[in-house]
DNA sequence: TGTACATCAGTGAACGCGCGTTCACTGATGTAC
DNA sequence: TGTACATCAGTGAACGCGCGTTCACTGATGTAC
């Protein structure tokens, strides 16, 4: 045994510098992921992290745990920039994801407008992209990305029911899957990957989501 | 030279036998490609269509073409699909993609319906997340998916135009491109990748696709 | 109808290459006493 | 405070493997005369 505790994937316990260099991987492994697809080499991961690429193995064991750190951050970035627009506390290690009100409620447009203002860093769009295509080839990705989603779900079913208390939790949970949905799919055409933007078209998108979240 | 047209990425002309065969190896590309993902081997394709992996390059010079090609022929098959529904005329190379009436009407709802039912099929969602990340990493792929979603939005914007002919075209344009989005993020979140189908979100994902259509 | 020939259909072996992983190793850091 | 030792950080070479592509080849099919 050389410091890696076999079966767990998980790479052996860090110094304060070696946390450090683990986050600085990761950053790097994310760039290269973003912008080269999830096709990437651990030596171009390695390249450009300025590490030789035995070392990636020190703290990822193997790629598929690189990979899955990456991702599982990104998604967790996600979700609390999520929390932030909607002022729901999203109570770190909570598995529900639900969140809790910390503030006085956001205002649903405003909400939308964070949402659809994100997508346009192409680079995030991008790496969403290649999450959903790694999850559906990977079942231990896909499980990563359904928690995710389920967390995403949960977290605006909670928002929706704040500002309509009378709505049964039924129809606050389909309007939040829907909500993702239309959210997701405006992602990829206006990325340009599946599409262009346009004025008219955010206008419709918004209101469409303002209703799905309101009316 | 040995039958192929060099720089062209097209095989040779072909038989009545030869195109029937390309034919069968589009076909097993394509379940290869939708079962293992699009990392896939030519030698895996080749074995999935009963013949030699030199065999592939007699009608496909390269992977770029055969994987294109796949991707190609699907989404042509989508667009046909669609104007089966609306029951607009796809004109074949028509360039624009909106169609022309040949029929009745056909009611929003019905159409909501049947691309919904569409996404019912697991394996033809995988196709599009691939597609998606294809395009992503490939220039070459990425004109073809624009060109693909072009012809999708003219489409359904001129269905939109033939119920709502009072309605000004860019709003016809925007709510296309909005219903679009809502369909693929739906088929995202209802194909398990994403999250999972219930019968309340595909109530409210029905509703509002409706809406975009006609209200 | 028969023959000659060009082209298409399909084989099979070999190629060079980049990949993820392994492993023995050296130097740096932290810690117990 | 100093020393010994365990563990962490990082190197560098080598591995076997599967990949896409190339190429010379044989047999099958279509066509011109």
């Amino acid at each position: 045994m050389t410091g890696k505790e076999p079966g767990t994937g998980k790479a052996a316990t860090l110094t304060r510098q070696g946390s450090i260099r683990r986050t600085s991987l990761l950053d790097a492994a994310e760039a290269v992921l973003v912008a080269k697809g999830a096709e990437v080499s651990l030596r171009a991961i390695a390249a450009e992290a300025g590490v030789r690429i035995g070392h990636l193995q020190h703290y990822f064991p193997s790629r598929a745990d690189l990979i899955k750190a990456v991702l599982e951050r990104a998604l967790d970035r996600s979700l609390e920039r999520l929390a932030e627009t909607t002022g729901l506390r999203m109570v770190r290690d909570d598995p529900s994801g639900i969140g809790t009100p910390i503030g006085p409620p956001a205002d649903p447009d405003e909400v939308v407008g964070v949402v659809l203002a994100e997508q346009d860093d192409p680079q995030l769009v991008r790496l969403y992209v290649e999450v959903w295509a790694l999850a559906a080839r990977d079942d231990e990705i896909a499980a990563v990305v359904r928690e995710f989603y389920r967390k995403y779900v949960a977290h605006v079913e909670a928002f929706v029911q704040q500002g309509r208390p009378d709505w049964p939790g039924d129809l606050c949970r389909a309007r939040a899957e829907t909500f993702v949905a239309l959210v997701e799919g405006a992602a990829l055409l206006r990325s340009g990957i599946a599409g262009g933007r346009s004025a008219a078209m955010d206008e419709q998108l918004a209101a469409f989501a303002v209703r799905l979240l309101r009316e």
